[in-house]
DNA sequence: TTGTATGCGTTATCAT
DNA sequence: ATGATAACGCATACAA
């Protein structure tokens, strides 16, 4: 420690620094000085080593550059920061074994919690380590000790979906599910079924198909949709990605979008707002769940009860949509 | 050191896991089975204080979410990955003193090297850094010692992209920038500019209208460039972002594309693909600026010289283009 | 080839 | 209120 050049012991600067106990104002003073006269910045490496804590979060995403995922990103960011704790960002790619063993790089590297963005680990083995420490996770509903879950309300979204469509006259409305193994789709689904129930729409499997949460599955999907001569007036995709691949599908076909077919999306990517027509489609923030997720373990950190919170949907009414003419 | 369980002294064991010396084959063993019996992980944050070396690479980036470098993101950490060297990721914002304190942040956290994904900074500031620690750069074509850049070819791409229209009898070129403070924005705009040159066509300032690399701001340009009533046939992007908002102020003009005006954009997006019409683009793989950059990183780090590199750009011919009819 | 001793930069536990 | 000292878990220089 170069600052007991301030003529003081190095535990008198490291409580200075760390407010843990009174001193002076005259050696606090000093030692202030002669810090930014070295231009002295703490060691994390060493202070982790020492006090145990590393002020960092991991943070288990799927994909680095998911377009959907990213703005969650961003809020875990923005709010950690400011808290003085730095992500470290890790990618399971939808993989059971990747993610434990991304998890378990981040065990070693000792960060203070863990934040899992939806991913497919059993909610067993998030609650085993929620024992060793703080873990917050998206796209689940469970609570346990030192473990807050955060999600969208995909259910009401997808509702909102269907609900805007039966107001426009439509009954026969389709959907492109992404993959059920991923909770999101699962809960679009069950919440496009569950409204469709409710307004005592015609609810027919041969109404879903499945899909990747891709553009090109997007395609293939509408594809499907149309080869099986079904019929049907509107079609729900369940993430953006996969409409943008519907809509081409459609064009390819020579339909055309909202007039013999309304179209919507789920996410509001930032490019919706652009497509020919720009995509009616459900919004909920992703960036707020992100700082949200970020916030809550903010709070497991301090040993403060997160308030549970479920993030809104709101439907975005553009132009893919129309009243339903037949 | 709870390996000493076996026996021997830590530092045999220090020696097997890092291979620093040569140990007997028995002992070897011995080690490395107490070594998984025990589940023994070698604790990251000691092994930084004592060798020096975190095993960490940051990464500047601007936005964390940003569709575009997104990619450069996944090509970093997949070759980073391999090496076990863990990314860490922290965001610029496109604003100088962000981006210092940034990079302070980093430095205190002892990474091993950084790279720097475009950004604000000026050549000697990195020049400075670069005495402290590697540096691998993007979007400048600076060279010094421990400092190794490497770049997009943006200047054929955007020739690439002037010959295709040239070829398909375009005279009149407008072209959308990206913000003149944006490295690749300036080379994007010079390279237009230079093949305009080469092939005697119409270089004209009002055909050059500025704008912020966002979708809206694409549909801002395109409007600008419509109202002021100067004539041209096709229009470049410099990016596909501005592309989708150029394409649909088109479309509130009631103008066709390819029909009335091809139009082309820049990165392909994987959006770009499924656009309506499908974007013709200046592809470059981002993911390979990415896992070069990482990789030459990695070379830094071994006292290697990374080969010299620029990233090749190619233009993916769809159907927003098509010939000049005028 | 192997063991011993020391140090990395900080926090924490004692004393004082 | 402050200082001395141990400890964090490993790597490394040196000795054997």
């Amino acid at each position: 420690m170069v600052a007991q050049r301030a003529g003081v012991s190095p535990s008198t600067v490291s409580r200075i620094l760390n407010g843990t106990a009174k001193v002076s104002d005259d050696k606090q003073a000093l030692v202030r000085q002669v810090i930014d006269e070295l231009g002295f910045r703490p060691d994390p490496t060493a202070r982790s080593l020492a006090g145990g804590r590393t002020m960092s979060i991991g943070v288990l995403t799927q994909y680095i550059d998911s377009p959907f995922y990213g703005e969650a990103l961003r809020g875990i960011e923005d709010v950690l920061h400011q808290a003085h704790y730095a992500p470290l960002f890790v990618s399971g790619h939808w993989n059971q074994e990747e993610e434990r063993a991304r998890l378990g790089l981040l065990q070693d590297r000792k960060v203070d919690g863990i934040i899992v963005l939806t991913g497919q680990l059993s909610d067993e083995t998030l609650g085993e380590m929620a024992r060793q420490l703080p873990i917050v996770v998206t796209g689940r509903q469970l609570s346990a000790p030192n473990l807050y879950s955060i999600d969208f309300d995909n259910l009401e979204g997808a509702g909102l979906a269907v609900r805007h469509l039966h107001a426009l006259g439509h009954r026969n409305v389709a959907f492109i599910s992404g993959p059920l193994d991923h909770p999101d789709a699962e809960q679009r689904l069950a919440g496009y079924r569950a409204e469709l129930e409710r307004r005592d729409m015609p609810v027919n499997d041969a109404l879903v198909v499945y899909s990747d949460f891709q553009e090109s599955g997007g395609f293939r999907a509408m594809t499907q949709l149309l080869d099986s001569r079904i019929n049907f007036s509107a079609v729900i995709a369940a993430n953006d990605q996969m409409a943008y691949g519907a809509r081409l599908a459609l064009h390819r076909a020579g339909l055309r979008v909202p007039d013999d077919i309304s179209l919507v999306g789920f996410d509001d990517l930032p490019h919706s707002a652009f497509t020919l027509p720009p995509l009616t489609t459900v919004r909920q923030s992703v960036y707020e769940i992100g700082s949200s997720a970020a916030q809550a373990m903010l709070d497991l950190l301090s040993h403060k009860t997160p308030p549970a919170k479920l993030i809104a949907a709101e439907i975005i009414v553009r132009e893919s949509t129309r009243i339903c003419r037949r």
